[in-house]
DNA sequence: GCTCTGACTGACACTGACGTCAGTGGCAGG
DNA sequence: CCTGCCACTGACGTCAGTGTCAGTCAGAGC
């Protein structure tokens, strides 16, 4: 097989466009970007590496110069967003007298939102097209997902022992919590709603996990504390 | 291209399997749960048509018999849990006295909890694999939530002139609710829960939806009604 | 026993996406 | 002006997966 390839290339048609000589960052960024854009118009599993590269307005070979494949670009994209999420998320303090832990959470809700809302392409892919991939991309998304539950879980736990979240089994409200975020984030996303509606859902959210909305009387199951009001 | 295929065709080797001779709705059924189980294993997409008739001992062909396409099969066992799940789903009445309002909603958030507890596979494909498909796909599935959502939505308002309902966006909390029952479901079967578990996890999100978990003064922010306990 | 039917089979032709790499040209340094 | 460098280009070979269809065979009907 060595050598082999003596056939006689064409040369590459007349014009090459050569685009102007951009700095390397800056190459990626683009590549980046048209990748996202790509990504949120035709879906993950639709978009083939032609559509990147003609998005980007480069060719073929120099997606190669700057990612392995197309799974490197998503993966590039959703570490990206997961670290803005991260770094949105402050641990809540119980001992810092100016802002009451209520206030702590609110921010924290607010500030997902924020970002998620700001990042409308990304929010859409890391929820539509991040999912199903395949069996090493599922792993590091698990891993950031299972971050942030366990976060939480570890802050319910605390939150419990001071009285100021109910009982129930931690890791579950955790999850109860992420999953109505998620849908909230889905749907708000999916209906075009921008930044502007951050404070709006921040509070819908709150109010919920302060209080649910459920106000029924169980006549038979059996009866959990505080039904008066 | 008319006839040019005249090229001899080497006969079919020598043995040719030939399953037994199948009704053709129990052969159907066949191809069906080997694509289940397949995409469960390896994901939808990183499934062939060859993986599916492999575990379903079928020649190619024959899938075709049965099938469009890869698509086709994801659709018809989609279809067929969406139909089990809206089945579980009763609506809520305010008349009839021997079953409170309370538990009937229990015994949805039962019900649908039990049926994707029951059909762990399928809950899971539609959780990872179901969503960016394609477009059409999304079509598909978005038509299947929204009438879950709408139903949810319109009992809410109700509720809410009723009194059992909590103020907020009947709307929003449908998506809350949703979201946190999606959540809670992927986990459950992702963890290996069982039925056995229907109780707890039904119980677990009733009481959320009831109370939520938060008990927390805001200082600063507007107070809402009922904080004291 | 013979024929006819149709479910079933699997080799084949085809396609579309992929990753490569020989070649191009702008530019910096000599 | 020349030369070497290197970011960039795009035509090419490859291949995995698809859908088809000529061919096979089991069993029903005569």
């Amino acid at each position: 097989m060595p050598g082999s390839r003596a056939s006689v290339r064409k040369k590459p048609t007349k014009r090459i466009r050569t685009g102007a000589v951009i700095p390397k960052e800056e190459r990626r960024q683009q590549i980046l970007k048209a990748a996202r854009d790509v990504f949120v118009k035709r879906g993950y599993h639709q978009t083939t590496i032609d559509d990147i590269v003609a998005a980007a307005g480069v060719a073929r070979g120099t997606y190669y110069l700057y990612f392995e494949d197309k799974r490197a670009v998503l993966s590039d994209l959703i570490d990206r967003f997961a670290a803005q999420i991260t770094m949105a998320i402050q641990r809540i303090t119980t001992d810092e007298a100016e802002r009451s832990v209520g206030m702590q959470v609110r921010e924290n809700i607010r500030a997902v939102i924020g970002v998620c809302l700001r990042e409308r392409s990304m929010t859409k892919i890391l929820f539509t097209d991040a999912t199903g991939v395949d069996a090493d991309f599922h792993r590091k998304l698990s891993t950031f997902y299972d971050s942030v539950v366990q976060l939480l879980t570890e802050s319910l736990k605390d939150g419990q022992a001071l009285g100021i979240v109910g009982d129930g089994e931690p890791r579950v409200l955790a999850y109860l919590t992420v999953g109505a975020l998620k849908e909230l984030l889905y749907q708000a996303v999916g209906m075009g709603l921008t930044e502007e509606t951050t404070e709006v859902l921040t509070q819908q959210l709150f109010v919920f996990l302060s209080e649910g909305y459920l106000r029924v009387k169980l006549d038979q199951a059996p009866q959990r504390r505080r039904r008066t009001r």
